[in-house]
DNA sequence: CCATTTTGAATGAGCGTTCAGCAAATATGT
DNA sequence: ACATATTTGCTGAACGCTCATTCAAAATGG
């Protein structure tokens, strides 16, 4: 009953990860941290722990641990494991969708414009991330044997591609291009997904890289709507 | 002693998948099956198993029961989980190696056919299967973690790559294009995965439709070497 | 105190791996 | 030829480990 240790604070020494820290640092400590907040650290601790083992080697301890909580603590919050990883993939769409929503909104209303800008944000900062892109390439494996994930994975879904489409549509009748519009937009967004894609293997190609690479493409079939630093 | 059952010969008549019913079937049955041949019905199995259940959920028993063995046998023929998946990893990336090698001779040596056979092959039926797209995801999903993984899936290796630079390059000083060959190569060839994900996530896209996008591709990038039926 | 949050030991299911043993195929001896 | 021994392929029960889940007890805040 004496010398008892002050577990928390003192835990709090373990190294955890930036953005698990961020997470658990709104405003309250502890104890009294808010539920919410309890969830979004476990979430980005869930990121973490995707990217590093991959899907099929992620546990709840290792969750936790990387949380710097203890073991039964997502039952609590979750209420199950699949529970936790439909949460965190949905909260990774949810944050996808808003970049690029928030994308289109500050790029006026220049079809061109706004084109540029959508594929800009797809490699912007925030969300291309190698840690992300691990965590999204693990859930994509698994999509294809669970419905959950994949309805989910379509947060590059039908809006999503609605909107490339139309803008592909302005933009040929704009240019007097002649391409079919259907395929050039599927063969974009798939060049966009297939650049992640190798990020995330990583054989040394950088956002940097993989942007431009874009802008190549948005080059050669908008040559009348772009130049290399942007539209014209 | 008496009535005994003679299992090899009725239990044959399990449904096993088509391709590991072919695997078995190279002239001997039974138990007179070479090594080679046990080896190869297992690796259809798990392609099978990763297909259905993903690479999370795909367990020795359920490919044993696949390819209607016993539960011992994987470590008999393989000696770990482990090594069946590698083995089963390197068939494939064996196998389209030496499709897109084989598409490549047949071509000529015309560099926009060449490039057109590329292409055309990667969407072939042989290679370009629901089953096959699935297990290829599993693998790029599990292969950010693991070394091993990472460098087989890179089929599409360095010397795939050099080789669609290479004729890209060609076709750009053939054809007076603008664009700079790095990006526009490496953009071409993530669409193509980009394809593959997406026809892996079905959503109603055929193997015909991505082929035409990628053909669309192909056209904006070097409209002087082809229309939409081929190589000019 | 009571409600809420957190802990960590206990539980049990699922799975990979091992291995003794059986049976088919093949080799050897007579 | 036949009988016997040896090898090879395969089986399936048993073992032990990992991990998700549960829960009683403790810690904390109000």
């Amino acid at each position: 009953m004496h010398l008892r240790l002050k577990k928390n604070e003192t835990a709090v020494r373990m190294k955890l990860s930036p953005e698990v820290r961020e997470a658990a640092d709104t405003e309250k400590r502890g104890r009294k941290a808010s539920k919410e907040t309890r969830r979004q650290q476990l979430i980005e601790a869930t990121i973490d722990s995707l990217a590093k083992r991959g899907y099929s080697e992620t546990t709840l301890a290792d969750v936790a641990d990387g949380a710097g909580l203890s073991r039964g603590i997502v039952n609590f919050h979750f209420e199950s494991k699949e529970k936790l990883l439909i949460a965190t993939l949905q909260f990774m769409a949810d944050e996808y969708a808003a970049n690029w929503g928030a994308a289109l909104e500050k790029a006026g209303d220049k079809a061109a414009a706004q084109l540029w800008a959508l594929v800009a944000c797809d490699f912007d900062r925030k969300i291309c991330t190698k840690r992300k892109l691990a965590a999204w390439c693990a859930f994509w494996g698994e999509a294809k044997s669970r419905p959950t994930y994949q309805a989910l994975c379509g947060a590059r879904d039908v809006k999503y591609q609605d909107i490339f489409l139309a803008l592909c549509q302005t933009l040929k009748d704009e240019g007097d291009y002649a391409y079919e519009p259907d395929g050039m937009t599927l063969a974009l967004c798939a060049s966009m997904e297939g650049l992640w894609l190798r990020l995330m293997m990583g054989d040394g190609l950088t956002r940097e890289k993989a942007f431009s690479a874009a802008v190549e493409y948005l080059l050669v079939a908008f040559p009348k709507h772009f130049t290399r630093e942007g539209p014209k």
